[in-house]
Formats: C-alpha cells, structure tokens, sequence
DNA sequence: CGGCGTACG
DNA sequence: CGTA
DNA sequence: GCCG
C-alpha cells in the first residue's frame, strides 16, 4: 500500500501536544509535532514586481491546499501584513541598508530572512525547507538559522526526513509519474516554448505540437532554475531532443527564443490566434477563415452576421464531400433547448475569455447542487479540473456528480443531466448548451448497466445580487462561465474524478501508461483490462492509482501543462 | 519506422 | 472538425 | 519532434 493515507497515518496516530510552535529533533515527533498557529510570512515588497508578488501569494495558497505539504509539516503558512508579528521574512533585498527601510533592525535579527527561492523550494518539495542555505543577508546567517521554523536542529536535518517518493520522480517519462506543481521555476521559458507549441498546432503541425507540449510539461517538473551549468541535465530528460535543446539553449544565452518572437509578429499568426478564442473554432476552421481574407474578429462578426442560424459545427468551408453529420443538435430539440451559432459564440467571447475566481468557482457549484437536490436526494458532487488543481482562478468550472448509493448502479443518476439541465435553462440559470450526451460502457455484452456517464457543456450566468434592502452586500455582476457537468454512475466516480481533474497532458499520460506499461484501458467511464476488457470499480481516488500500478500525485501536483 | 489518449456529436 |  |  502506497495510498496517501498510509503515509498520513504516522502523523494521525501520535496525538501531538499542544506545543507552541517548537520544533524538536527527535525523528518521531517530526511529522507529528502539529502546531495550532499557522506560520507567519512577511513578504518585503522592495524588488519585488507585481507578477512575481502574485506568484508568490499563489505558491502560500498553494503550500495550504496541498494535503501532503500540510500533513508532512502539520503547518498552515499564513501572509502577515506586517513583519513584527511574522515568523519569516522573505525578501529580494540583500543589503542591510535597504532591509531597514522596511523593518527595523531589532525585529530583524528575530526572524529567519530568506530569499524567495525559499518559498518556491519549499511549497514544491511539500516542506519548511532549512532556512540556512536560503539566507538572504550574510549578516543575518546565524539569526536565519536560529530562528527558522523548520526546526531547531542542524541544517541538514530534513535528509534524514525525506519520504521515499519526494521529488527525484521529476525526470520520469510520463507524466502520470512527475510532480508537476501549478507555478514552477522556468515560467518564463516555458511560455516562450508554449508560443511555437501554438505557432505549429494552428498550422496543423499537430505531431510537432504534441511534442513541444511533452517538452514543456516535462520542464514543468523540473526542479530548478536552468542555467548554463544545468545543459546536461536538461538533454538528459525525457521528450527533450535536438531540437528543442537548441531552443532552450538559446534561451540560456540570451534570454530569448529567436523563431518565438517572428512568430509573434506574424500576422498570421495573430489572426489565428484571435479566430481559435472563439468557441467551436479550431485550427482548421480558422484557417479557412484565414484564406478567405479575413483578419480580425470584426471581420468575423461581418461574416456572419446575416447567418443567423451557422451552427457552431457548419464553420467549414469545404463541405465534406460525401457524408454529411448526424445532426448534433437533435438530443437538444427534443427538450427544446437552442443550439449554439457561430453568432452566439462570438457574443459570449468576451465573458468566457474572463477567468473564474475560486469563490465563484464554488459559488456556481452550490446554486446547482442546490437545484439538483431539489431534483434528486443523495447526489454528491467534486469540483475537479483546473480548481482542484489549485487554481487560483479557473478557465470553466468542471463538476462530477455521482449518488451516494453504491448499490443503485447508476440508477439513481440514469437521465439526470438532461433534466437538471432542462430545469437549470428554464431557470435561466443555463444559458446555453454546447452539448448534451451520454457515455456507453465499453463491454457492449453486458445489459446490466446502461450508460456509465452523462455530460453536458454549457454556458451559465448567475442572476446579479440586486440588493434591495440589505443595502451592504457588494453588487457583483455575474457574467456568462463555461460549465461542464459530468454525471457519472456510482461504481465509475472515482475514475471519473481522476479522469476530469487533468491536466491535459497527465491525463493523455495515464493512457497511454496505462496501456503500454499496464495493459490496461482508462477512460473516465472506466478502467478495464485490454484482453478481457474486465472491469474495475476502485472505490477511492488512491485506488485508481494502485490499480494503475502509480504512485498517488496531489491534485495540485497535476499541472502537467503550460 | 510506427506511434503518439480516447470518446462523442 | 471541435471539445473535454 | 521524440521515443522505443
């Protein structure tokens, strides 16, 4: 048993006392001294840019919602407004002189000061990492190290500590096996890498793409910041070839990609770009707008102005020959709902363009479970994709809904979606659906249970807080957000959480380990032998990976992309 | 040199 | 082909 | 474009 439980059970089992924050040496109460009192972290704005102090909010937020970080130090890290009541200190200046600008000297040489890289290398490695090595002023060596939190003891006491499944999983070949945290050390090469990623997927360049995004998500695990002493390292990791070295390369040098910036100045390129933020455009439809003379979104909404009724899918301009669609839109006529148009989509580009705070995020989710428990008793519902993932704000908000009764076999949830869709649109609550479907099982012999999962795609706009007679509550605008239910039967949730908490590029990994090295088949209506196509309930997320043969990654250790 | 995730509308 |  |  490798399931995250097992490891936290060592922590659960010691009642820790209730010991002011003092950490001790012994190796046994190591991960179980918790403390009451979250440890307080002064950010020094001085040198800091505004990206980068929001970077490092994030990776305090990050540290707190990661269940490993939190039950391997038994601490909650918490930002203080101001540095006498904060417990460390985490600053870009290195001068005495300049450090006193912002706290005296006095209050100073109580703290443990360190350097940001403390913070990143802590949240990424799930612990208070020893302050001594991260120092930020020389002068304050001895003070930093007698006063760090991490523990009392010598400098390299967490050696001692490591878990057997740390961070040495960084170079690994799929990205199923790497700890790929939201933020990491080499963003800003990354993005550039991202640009010609992009550049050859909208020339449907898709193999070349594919591997650039193999590229990035392996970089997205490295621990480090590459410099030129790290050139061997970075050849040596997976997916890293030729090609893209050369590109990283340069990047070491000069701090720039040379075929990253003439693609950002094509126009081509621009218009592409604009065209594929449309719902329902692709590449391929963006293209062929491309060749029609057409540049810039104005230029679309001139096209299409009299099409009221283009449908979302009739955006191509070679009709294909020989066999036309199964109309999509039938599963919406028959409940009446209106199907999406090209005109839609472009109305709606600039609310789904805005990303989603986790408080709304959440705040979505509860008026819709609200609404389905008026439907149906005993459902239960994660939000999963990017907000499991510890986003802090979230392109759609993905929710996987089961029943609680195991037993049901899906009976209790059969034909829910579409319902609780119906009702939500004649709420006004949905304003539009994208797509409405079902799953089948795969092993086709068995009649037992019928569809495993249900799906809708939608579009959702919250009435605004008109706030009459309360008078206080700010008058937020709700703007339109991208939903996704996804209605899964009891026995196929836990595959279904896996399966819609991504990343993209884990996700595609868990395939493709799954079949290669497992024989084994994943797809979130289920997990099934090859050969036999035997199925499996795994009956916790952990299980999922046991059965996959995984070690258990965090969820917010699943930004296996850009 | 074949394969690259998988399924649906 | 587009989407998750 | 990279891997087995």
């Amino acid at each position: 048993m490798t399931s995250p439980s097992s490891k936290r059970s060592a922590s659960e089992s010691i009642s820790p006392p209730p010991s002011k924050r003092k950490r001790s040496c012994s190796p046994d109460s190591f991960f179980s001294d918790v403390s009451e009192s979250p440890l307080y972290v002064f950010l020094v704005d001085a040198k800091l840019n505004g990206e980068t102090i929001e970077e490092l909010i994030s990776l305090v937020d990050q540290f707190n919602l990661n269940d490993t970080a939190k039950s391997q130090t038994g601490v909650e890290l918490q930002l203080s407004l101001n540095a006498e009541d904060a417990d460390i200190i985490v600053t870009e200046v290195r001068m005495r002189a300049r450090l006193e600008r912002h706290l005296d000297w006095v209050t100073a040489k109580q703290k443990a000061i360190v350097t940001t890289q403390w913070l990143r290398d802590s949240v990424r490695s799930q612990q208070l990492l020893p302050c001594g090595k991260y120092a930020a002023l020389g002068e304050l060596y001895e003070e930093t190290v007698h006063n760090c939190p991490e523990n009392n003891c010598a400098v390299d006491a967490p050696s001692k500590a490591k878990k057997e499944n740390t961070n040495i999983r960084y170079n690994h070949r799929y990205a199923c096996m790497r700890n790929s945290p939201l933020n990491c050390p080499n963003q800003v090469l990354i993005k550039k890498l991202a640009v010609l990623r992009r550049h050859r997927e909208l020339e449907g360049l898709d193999v070349q793409a594919l591997s650039y995004e193999r590229a990035i998500s392996v970089l997205k695990a490295f621990p480090h910041h590459i410099t030129a002493n790290d050139v061997q390292q970075v050849s040596d990791l997976p997916h890293i070839g030729p090609k893209i070295l050369s590109k990283i390369e340069e990047f070491i040098q000069r701090g720039d990609i040379t075929e990253c910036n003439d693609i950002l100045s094509e126009a081509r390129y621009q218009s592409l770009v604009a065209f594929t933020e449309i719902y329902g455009i692709g590449p391929s439809t963006a293209r062929n707008l491309y060749s029609l003379g057409l540049r810039t979104i104005e230029d679309l909404e001139k096209h299409y102005k009299d099409k009221d009724n283009a449908k979302i899918q009739a955006t191509r301009i070679q009709a294909p020959a020989k066999k036309t669609f199964t109309s999509p839109t039938s599963k919406l006529r028959e409940l009446g709902l209106p199907e999406m148009t090209v005109k839609e989509a472009l109305l709606l580009r600039e609310d789904l363009n805005v990303r989603i705070p986790r408080s709304e995020v959440e705040e979505i989710r509860d008026v819709i479970m609200n609404e389905l428990g008026q439907i149906r008793r005993g459902c239960v519902s994660m939000i999963t994709g990017g907000y499991r993932r510890g986003k802090i704000e979230s392109n759609d908000i993905d929710i996987v809904i089961s029943h609680k009764d195991l037993k049901s076999g899906g009976d209790e949830v059969k034909g829910l979606c579409a319902t609780l869709v119906k009702r939500l649109y004649d709420k006004g609550i949905v304003t539009h659906v994208m797509h409405l479907s079902s799953f089948r099982p795969h092993n086709t012999l068995r009649t037992a249970h019928w569809d495993s999962l249900e799906k809708a795609l939608t579009v959702v706009k919250l009435r605004d807080n008109n706030n009459n007679g309360t008078g206080q509550k700010q008058n937020q605008k709700h703007i339109h957000r991208r939903l996704d239910l996804i209605f899964a039967a009891p026995e196929v949730y836990w595959t279904a959480v896996v399966g819609w908490t991504g990343s993209i590029m884990f996700e595609r990994d868990l395939r493709f380990w799954a079949k290669q090295e497992k024989g084994m088949r994943f797809d979130s209506s289920g997990i099934s032998r090859r050969h036999d196509s035997k199925l499996y309930f795994p009956k916790s997320e952990e299980e999922v990976f046991e059965l996959l043969g995984l070690e258990w990654i965090d969820p917010t250790l699943r930004n296996a992309d850009m």
